[in-house]
DNA sequence: TTCTTTTTGCAAACGATTTGCATTTGCATT
DNA sequence: AATGCAAATGCAAATCGTTTGCAAAAAGAA
C-alpha cells in the first residue's frame, strides 16, 4: 500500500545505452511520464505534449510508448478493456484498484498476494513472468 | 484450482424470462458457449457458428455476446489487451493463468487470494464489484 | 394466419492503433 | 562548422476489433 515517491531515473541515459536517439518529442514525452502521478492514455499524453510543442504527432506518441514498453521503462494497462494507459516502470511493483464510479485509480501492494500467486503458478508447473490484478470497486457508504 | 464441470444451465429459459426472443443464431451461439472448455473470441465463435448455419453474421455474434454479458450469462476477458474472449458464467469463480508460449489458459481458484483482495479493498474504503487476476507464465523446465 | 415487435444480415462507420513514405533530424564523422 | 547517413518524424492512409443504421426476415402473441 505504497504511493511510489519515485526519484526520477535517468531515462535519457537508458535510451542512449540502448542505441536510441534522444529527440525533442521523446524528451517531452518522457518528461510528461516522469512528472505525473496518474495513468494517462496516449491521447492524454498527446494533448499534454502539444501544449509544450504543437508539432508533435499522435503517431510519435504511440511509437514512443511502444519503444519505452519494449525497453521496460513503462507499463501498459488496459483497465476495463479501454484504451491503453501508461505509467513509468520505476518504483516498486503495485496493483490497481479502480473506482468504477469516478474512474480513480488507487495503487496498492500486497506481499501476501504476490506470494500466493507464485505458489499457485509453481504448483501448476509454471513461473510467472508478469501478472495483472485489478480490483473494480465502489466506495463504501457507511449509512446504506 | 478447479475445472468447472458445469452442468448446463437452461439459458433459453433465462432468456425468455428476460423477455428476449429465442432465435436460431442465439441457440447456436449458446450451444457453442456451453459446450466448450476454452475461452474463444468473437471470431472463433463466429467460425464455429457458420459451420452449423452459414447464414449467421459476425455482428450477430457481437450483439449476442453483449446481450449475454448484460444478462450476466457470460464473462468477458481481454488477455494481453487482445480481443475480447468469452466463457459462460455458470460454475464457480476462477482466475486465469496464461501460458505466454502456447497461449493456453489454465483456470485456478484461491480462496486466500480472494479474501486478501476483499481486505485490501475494505481497508481503502471500497467494496469489490468484480476483479481480474491474470498470471502470465512460462512453463518451468526442470533442467535449466 | 395476421399483426406487431424484435432480431437479423449487410455494409458502412467507428475508435484505437499501426504503417508507408517522403522529409527532417540526431549525431558521428570529417 | 559543414557533411553524410541512419534513425525518427509527421502526415495520411490502412488496419483491427467492434458497433451501428437500415431494410428485410423471423418470433411469438393474438
Ligand atoms: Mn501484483
Ligand atoms: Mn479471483
Ligand atoms: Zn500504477
Ligand atoms: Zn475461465
Amino acid at each position: 500500500m505504497k504511493h511510489a515517491m519515485n526519484q526520477k531515473p535517468d531515462y535519457e541515459k537508458e535510451l542512449r545505452k540502448a542505441g536510441v536517439r534522444i529527440t525533442r518529442p521523446r524528451r517531452i514525452i518522457l518528461d510528461i511520464l516522469t512528472s505525473t502521478e496518474d495513468h494517462p492514455d496516449a491521447m492524454k499524453i498527446f494533448h499534454r505534449a502539444i501544449e509544450i510543442d504543437d508539432s508533435i504527432s499522435l503517431s510519435t506518441v504511440y511509437r514512443t510508448m511502444n519503444l519505452l514498453e519494449e525497453m521496460g521503462a513503462i507499463h501498459r494497462h488496459a483497465f476495463n478493456g479501454g484504451p491503453s494507459r501508461f505509467e513509468q516502470a520505476h518504483g516498486e511493483h503495485h496493483d490497481h484498484l479502480i473506482d468504477i464510479e469516478t474512474g480513480d485509480v488507487i495503487e496498492f501492494q500486497s506481499d501476501k498476494i504476490e506470494k500466493l500467486q507464485e505458489e499457485i503458478a509453481r504448483s501448476l508447473g509454471y513461473e510467472i513472468t508478469h501478472h495483472r490484478l485489478e480490483l473494480y470497486c465502489r466506495k463504501i457508504t457507511p449509512g446504506e
